[in-house]
RNA sequence: GGCCUGGUAGUUCAGUUGGUUAGAACGCCGCCCUGUCACGGCGGAGGUCGUGGGUUCGAGCCCCAUUCAGGUCGCCA
């Protein structure tokens, strides 16, 4: 039977006892028992940090052979009295005191936890995620939970001192097939029909503007049925804020001092505003995607100029069939990038879409290039001119359609950076302005919203609505943090009219508006003001913050890469009465 | 759905060309120890080598399939 508490009552959290000579009460769980035989010391852990209580032979008999029992992870209680220690340890935030123990309780025993409960754990993630709350115990994982939890509070101190209103929105939605796939939720009373999880609390923080809250805040949880990813959960967290009366610049500002007080008070870092933007087009076109990692340069150069007339088919094809020849360099790094490493490269980008990868490797004299035999002397110092390659360096050229040249060069740009080692310890914000409003989708041929079909373009692109599409751009932003996407949003349509003109430039029939978004469109009859807002990535913040590598370090109870949750087993299969409450029978399943 | 990586005591790993009884460290259990804090000393227990099949006189090791986990591409308006 284990022992209660009665009688006492905590006075301090182990990593902040402190008051030599003063009596405590102090509770928790047992990082590690030290049996000197007629010296015991145990180290009590809670979420604060540590503290030692020490058991001699000045030490009741009964609290001694208690102490003596203790094993790890044990859930004890201790009252005793603060002593300076003789010998301090200096790792300790409590290093410089003990508590001698009067008084001992061994609320819980635990059995011996299937790994150590320590930091720096290299334990198989699989047997840690199954034993969760095991692992939530370390003070690593403890410390990132409670850094999320800093940066939910500072989220709604600043929104709220700035106006903003925090509004529930429903969970129970309806299901709009575009974009991610839907969680669906079948229902008793509505056989056949299905609610949907909200993929973003989009259309109803856009109706709030409309009803006249001005400003809406909410943590919102947000859910998508789709692959993960070490930054991507199936369901996540969004700070998500909608504002009227704004335009673009409103709306960056308003963030923009979130994030500035956000990395002051809860990391004691400056970030200069205002943060650095960027077009949609410029980051493509130096970086190869839309959230560039700018901690350091080795940008994307265009030679299809120098190239296009040249001896070398792949690169003049490439040029002559609309695509283009670009590189990028790898300033100092032929010693680390030998031939088989870039070969190496070359697996890899052949694995994501490219046909070959070039290369110039500099290591001596001469440059060794794989395409030297093509060209002229000439030809070669133009392009190694061109992409400013010297001595020392390495670079790497793709000869493609625009797009995979790009996306390739932009995935290599960071592999190199990394097997480099020259990306810096900083944090590297950044707006990216200006995306396309429509984008090609090669599966069904037609025109898909790039961001979501609410999107306003920008003024002076309605009037090539019609006529280009593609240069249509859009009044959406996203902020970027050193290649991450933290954040992403835009100014609304507000205008009846206009919005039925970009529903039909999608391809919608006015039955399909009607079905999907028909309570949307009648509500902006009735008047809205301008509006925007933006969803900023709460776990994506915190895994940042955290300098961790995986969303699933700062979620408290993750998922895994098929969507399941190891420690309880979801999803799980119900039994055939659940199913037939809801009338649906299961056709035969995948294995 | 594609590609890549991994699965051996509780944990992290080693395991030679396929060859006797599968090892180490940490953890765990027992005994000893009055200043430990990576405590120390002595002793001990602990293994379906992810699973199934195959090759072989013989498989942790080779082959095939499968499963689980991770990374990534597709996907993520």
């Amino acid at each position: 039977m284990a022992e209660t508490m009665k009688g006492l009552k905590r006075t301090h959290y182990c990593g902040e006892v402190e008051g030599v000579g003063k009596e405590v009460v102090v509770g928790g769980f047992v990082q590690k028992i030290r049996d000197k035989g007629k010296l015991v010391f145990i180290d009590l852990r809670d979420r604060t940090g540590i503290v030692q209580l020490t058991f001699n032979d000045k030490t009741d008999r009964d609290v001694f052979e208690k102490a003596s029992r203790c094993r790890s992870e044990y859930v004890l209680m201790a009252k005793g009295i603060v002593e300076k220690r003789e010998s301090p340890n200096p790792e300790l935030k409590t290093g410089d005191i003990e508590i001698f123990v009067t008084d001992l309780r061994i609320l819980a025993k635990a059995q011996t936890p299937p790994f150590e409960i320590v930091d720096g754990t290299n334990t198989n993630e699989e047997l840690r995620l199954k034993y969760r709350y095991l692992d939530l115990r370390r003070q690593e994982l403890q410390k990132n939970i409670i850094m999320r939890h800093k940066i939910a509070k500072v989220a709604r101190e600043y929104y709220y001192e700035n106006g903003f209103i925090e509004i529930e929105t429903p969970m129970l939605i309806k299901s709009t097939p575009e974009g991610a796939r839907d969680y669906l939720v079948p229902s008793r009373v509505h056989n056949g029909k299905f609610y949907a999880l909200p993929q973003s609390p989009q259309i109803y923080k856009q109706l709030l503007m409309v009803s006249g809250y001005d400003r809406y805040i909410q943590i919102a949880r947000c859910f998508r049925d789709e692959d993960l990813r070490a930054d991507r959960q199936p369901e996540f967290t969004q700070i998500d804020l909608e504002m009227s009366f704004v335009d673009v610049d409103d709306i960056l500002e308003m963030n923009e001092g979130f994030i500035k007080r956000l990395f002051k008070e809860v990391l004691d870092v400056d970030i200069p505003l205002p943060l650095p933007r960027m077009t949609y087009n410029d980051a493509m076109e130096k970086y190869g995607t839309d959230k560039p990692d700018t901690r350091f340069g080795m940008e994307i150069t265009d030679i299809s100029e120098e190239v296009k007339n040249c001896g070398f088919s792949v690169f003049a094809d490439a040029v002559a069939s609309g695509g283009s020849v670009r590189g990028i360099v790898a300033k100092g790094g032929a010693g680390k990038l030998t031939r088989k490493e870039i070969d190496k490269l070359g697996e890899h980008a052949k694995g994501i879409g490219a046909k070959g990868l070039a290369y110039i490797r500099w290591v001596d004299d001469a440059p060794t290039c794989s395409f030297a035999k093509f060209m002229s002397e000439d030809e070669l110092k133009a392009i190694l001119s061109k992409l400013g390659c010297e001595k020392g360096d390495v670079a790497l050229i793709v000869a493609d359609k625009n797009k995979t040249v790009l996306s390739v060069l932009g995935a290599l740009r960071l592999i190199v950076a990394k097997q480099l080692e020259i990306i810096p310890d900083t944090f590297n914000f950044l707006w990216i302005t200006e995306f396309p409003f429509f984008e090609w989708d090669e599966e069904t041929g037609s025109w898909a919203a790039m961001h979501h079909p609410f999107t306003m373009p920008m003024d002076e692109c309605l009037e090539y609505l019609d006529t280009d599409p593609g240069a249509v751009r859009a009044k959406a932003y996203d902020l970027v943090l050193n290649g991450i996407e933290l954040s992403s949003g835009s100014i609304r349509i507000t205008d009846y009219e206009l919005q039925q003109r970009m529903f039909r430039s999608l391809g919608l029939s006015d039955e399909e508006i009607e079905a999907k978004f028909g309570f949307l469109v009648e509500a902006y009859k009735y008047g809205a003001p301008p509006h925007g807002g933006a969803g900023i990535g709460l776990d994506r913040l915190a895994m940042m913050m955290c300098r961790a590598e995986s969303l699933r370090d700062v979620t408290a109870f993750p998922k895994v890469q098929n969507a399941s949750e190891l420690m309880s087993s979801c999803p799980s299969p119900v039994d055939k009465a659940s199913l037939d409450v809801l009338g649906i029978e299961l056709k035969e399943t995948k294995k």
